[in-house]
DNA sequence: CGGAATCCGAACGGATACTG
DNA sequence: CAGTATCCGTTCGGATTCCG
């Protein structure tokens, strides 16, 4: 019986594994925010309220699936609020709740730092791939 | 010639845009930094330095794979060293430069904020989910 | 110990087309 | 205008195996 019982407890550990993990909120919530889509997002909804299509003209890039796909789950996360207007037109505002513009300082800070020291990671990289160029 | 005009228009606004995005650097970098795995390791690193199977141990979930493609990523980018000690067994250490710990603070602020706001969002979750059973 | 290489399923994400 | 639905290539990332 010794033939399945490595496999088997590898099988056992993994599940006890995953079920932590699934049970340990940070690692979830940190891998939801660090998407790049919702750093994006957050950063331009930071200034105030936008429609839809002004968010997918700012973002520039965003596909409207990865967009509504970014707002529905910021809006679940009750980061921003949807707020649709019935004119003739349809017309939808996001507005990021208290709870997102507390984010969205974190993640305008981590986007300044990106602009900030682009150069000089830019300088490493280049280093870097001079010394392992078959890389 | 009508007849491939807009197809070709189609592939080079594609073709300009890319390049455009690929030139974007902070679009680059924060794409690079807004990683799962980046987070987790900067912030493991972020009290010292650590040893490769202690990151291992400590990140929880990473698998190698995961642990070499981070820690290679980072250092190519300047964020962190990568010391050898060819001792018996041999031994590797990796430590934050300047700039990496600059970017720990900022990413363990993140990383703060998701476990202090987390059952915030938790309720919300849990608020659209009853509006939305059938999603 | 600290990786590198390979395989492979799962998920991401873009393009397109259609709806209300 | 503000999406939704589908297709489909690309990437992510875990498991496994082997090397110095």
């Amino acid at each position: 019986m010794a033939t399945t019982t490595a496999a088997q407890r590898r099988e056992q550990a993994r599940i006890e594994y995953d079920a932590f993990l699934k049970s340990c909120p940070t690692n979830q919530l940190l891998d939801r925010i660090s998407d790049k889509w919702v750093s994006l997002v957050v950063s331009a909804l930071a200034p105030g309220p936008m429609r839809y299509s002004d968010l997918g003209r700012r973002i520039a890039g965003v596909s409207p699936k990865m967009l509504t796909q970014t707002l529905r789950s910021l809006e679940r996360d009750g980061l921003l609020t949807r707020t649709v207007t019935p004119s003739v037109p349809v017309r939808v505002d996001y507005e990021l709740t208290a709870l997102g513009q507390n984010l969205a300082l974190l993640l305008t800070a981590v986007k300044d730092w990106a602009e900030t020291h682009f150069d000089e990671v830019h300088r490493s990289r280049a280093a870097y791939d001079a010394g392992n160029p078959d890389d």
